[in-house]
DNA sequence: GGGGTGACGCGTC
DNA sequence: CGACGCGCCACCC
């Protein structure tokens, strides 16, 4: 029996709302978080969706290189820059230093998985 | 059921 | 860490 499976965004917007304030994820790190590494597309495909911003920080998640995306058309590129700032993230050119604010929640930890 | 797209990741040059 | 290409998976039409 199946009464509600989580489809592949409901388990990536969970990880998204796990992410802490003042700190960053990418969506490969996500997707690991959500289940599989290959879902960073899936990803961006699910905050592209972002159907509730308030509760999905999509601006806390950042591609590899700790850049927000410049398609990020949920507010403005820069929209979401200001926010991370405010969050106590410095931001550099788009780039977060994901050494510092990188979630690192579970690193190795997730390889367990729950 | 098939095709195209995408807010990515990583290897390679 | 500059650019290029492939892969990978899910969603929409």
């Amino acid at each position: 029996m199946q009464p509600s499976q989580p489809s592949t965004f409901e388990l990536i917007y969970n990880v998204v709302k796990q992410i802490p304030k003042g700190t960053v994820a990418t969506y490969g790190q996500v997707a690991s978080l959500a289940g599989n590494k290959r879902w960073a597309r899936v990803v961006g495909y699910a905050l592209h969706a972002n159907p509730d911003p308030e509760h999905i920080p999509c601006h806390r998640v950042v591609n590899r290189e700790g850049a927000v995306s410049e398609v990020f058309a949920f507010g403005g590129g820069n929209r979401q820059v200001e926010l991370l700032r405010a969050e106590g993230v410095k931001v550099t050119d788009k780039k977060v230093d994901l050494e510092k604010y990188r979630w690192k929640r579970m690193t190795m930890e997730m390889l367990e998985k729950e």
